[in-house]
RNA sequence: GUGUCCAUAGCUCAACUGGAUAGAGCACUUGACUACGGAUCAAGAGGCUGGGGGUUCAAAUCCUCUUGGGCACACCA
């Protein structure tokens, strides 16, 4: 595929010798397909933006003649594709490359990726689960640009709250405990240690025991945080949503590791012991905006706090890829992360990259489990999946639990995905289960329409293609700029830009499909290239969708 | 208090990271259903980009002050 940008570079370098001259995308039609902004290319003999773009007006040789016309618009030269041609190769390329989108960035690197780490004595929710989206959608694209992704889980077994919960579990649970039990369990014995000390007390003793490898506890550590595990992942299966490694924080305590960066950071003289017997990490020197620049590792009985052990886990991590390596953080974690990179970095290694993001509210306030104002997702789902059978049994369609639940996940990411990653979602119910307008299921239901036209209409391999719309023209270079846009989402890592991209692309085509004949054309050779041009939206819609975790369906 | 992120139409969000007249959806008003599937399309109305000052040919975007919010700030994880 051409990339028009560094052609028009190229030859502004021959023209002016200057390197990587920005080259915009023009805000309206009338200003071309290409324009580049000349205030800053103004030097002794060029005094004024105006002479600029008159000189490279008269000056650009288009020798390949992708452009029918250049333009000066003020201080603006602006460019106009060629269409005859331009169609037809865009068209050309998204049907014969089956990766159509990926200029193969990642090379088949290697790239590890955490992302959720849920303590096991939580539920996925609304406001969790941006963690998990933000976490996929990262998957997707890197393995889209031909990484080869490894998607990792920290489970949290060793806590204050994981020994809580095993007191409750032992007082009240039973073989047929479930994961949603454990929810209530660990809310009842939170309430009774507030008036019963004991419970504290066994707790301390079973992280003490644990931590001094009784292998008894151990195994109903192990136990029970199999149940939790096994429960968090069902439900962010059932949005589509895996893992390729899970890794127990417990494994750190029992091997030397924790051991081991407590000898690594003393060599580097960096470990401090202050007046109870708690051992500390300096870290003066980095920038930390904490008040005084320190990492507490251990407790005064020299068992290890989760610091310790989750720096144990980034160096196992860095083992495996110290490359390309990911953590999607909340943003509440950024300081908290700021002081981990600057242990890795004593330790002479390079720190995961930290992809933070904002909190989701609902209804304008911050989930807070003890009032009630969270939105589980399993609850969520179920709320849209009911509303949706309500919209398919008034318009007399059958339709299957696979397809709801496809529909319903669309809903999910679409909302969460629209908004960028250092805002806050402002969660509402009546946004989020809308269906009409900007939604994901606008998005499905155009692939649904294109479908229900490929379905009765086939298409001819190797016929030549016409275009004669404005509409059609504006479509493909829409479809043109896809790989481009995946490509800086590689660097902003911003979802709601292919949100954004996905709505403008089905705008278009529902527009297109409203405006434009294309079962119903007599004339062979349009209709053979709309067949093709509607073949070619589905495969980006589809692809950019993949890209977000969300399946296309065939009828709704 | 210090650091950091945010504030754009009544509501929910965009704006190619400094570019041309700030764009969408919802809600509201009007038009198009014997339909290539109306979960749609065509159109209207809606803005001192929280406020003041500055830098620049050019500011929603950068700097500064200010107002209102989120988050973090040693022995939780």
């Amino acid at each position: 595929m051409i990339n028009y940008k560094k052609y028009i570079q190229e030859k502004l370098f021959n023209i002016l010798n200057v390197e990587n001259i920005s080259v915009e995308n023009p805000p309206k039609e009338n200003m071309g397909d290409f324009s580049v902004p000349c205030f800053n290319l103004r030097n002794e003999e060029l005094k004024t933006p105006f002479e600029v773009s008159s000189y490279i007006k008269d000056n650009f040789v288009d020798d390949k003649g992708y452009f029918k016309e250049i333009t000066v618009m003020g201080c603006y030269i602006n460019f106009f594709l060629n269409y005859n041609s331009f169609d037809t190769l865009v068209i050309n390329e998204i049907i014969n490359n089956s990766s159509y989108g990926s200029f193969n960035q990642g090379n088949n690197e290697k790239l590890l990726l955490e992302h959720t780490s849920i303590n096991p004595n939580a539920s996925p929710h609304i406001g969790r689960i941006r963690n998990s989206l933000i976490g996929d959608f990262l998957g997707n694209l890197f393995s889209f640009v031909g990484y080869v992704v490894e998607r990792h889980y920290f489970i949290n077994d060793i806590g204050k709250q994981i020994s809580y919960l095993l007191l409750a579990y032992e007082k009240y649970g039973n073989s047929k405990t479930t994961f949603k039990d454990m929810l209530e369990l660990y809310i009842k014995i939170n309430a009774e240690s507030k008036v019963d000390s004991s419970i504290e007390e066994k707790a301390f003793y079973y992280l003490n025991e644990l931590e001094h490898g009784n292998k008894e506890v151990r195994e109903k550590f192990k136990h029970l945080t199999d149940i939790c595990v096994e429960g968090q992942t069902s439900i962010l299966n059932s949005i589509d949503i895996h893992f390729d490694i899970f890794t127990h924080e417990s494994d750190f305590v029992f091997d030397d590791s924790t051991k081991n960066i407590l000898d690594m950071l003393n060599k580097k003289n960096v470990l401090k012991e202050d007046d109870e017997g708690r051992k500390y990490a300096d870290l003066s020197g980095y920038d930390i905006p904490t008040k005084s620049p320190v990492l507490v590792l251990t407790r005064k009985d020299n068992t290890s706090l989760y610091p310790l052990r989750d720096i144990a886990y980034t160096l196992y991590k860095l083992k495996r890829n110290s490359n390309n390596n990911y953590i999607v953080l909340g943003e509440d974690q950024e300081t908290y992360m700021k002081q981990i990179a600057a242990v890795i970095d004593i330790l002479e290694l390079k720190a995961p990259v930290l992809i933070s993001y904002s909190f989701v509210l609902l209804n304008g306030d911050k989930m807070a489990t003890r009032d009630g104002k969270i939105v589980l997702l399993e609850d969520f789902l179920e709320i849209v999946k009911t509303k949706l059978k309500e919209e398919f049994n008034t318009r007399n369609i059958l339709v299957n639990e696979e397809n709801l639940s496809i529909l319903a996940n669309a809903c999910i990411k679409y909302t969460m995905y629209n908004v960028s990653i250092n805002k806050c979602v402002n969660f509402n119910y009546k946004d989020a289960i809308s269906f009409t307008g900007e939604s994901g299921i606008y998005i499905l239901y155009s692939i649904v329409r294109i479908n229900s036209i490929l379905k009765s209409n086939k298409y001819d391999e190797g016929v030549s293609l016409k275009y004669i719309n404005n509409i059609e023209h504006k479509i493909i270079k829409e479809l043109y700029m896809f790989p481009y846009i995946i490509d800086s989402l590689l660097t902003t890592h911003e979802a709601s830009s292919l949100t954004s991209y996905l709505y403008k692309l089905a705008t278009l085509f529902s527009s297109y499909y409203e405006n434009v004949p294309i079962s119903s054309e007599t004339d062979e050779v349009l209709k053979a290239s709309r067949i093709c041009l509607l073949i070619s939206i589905k495969k980006v819609l589809t692809s950019a969708l993949a890209v977000l975790g969300i399946k296309t369906v065939d009828k709704m």
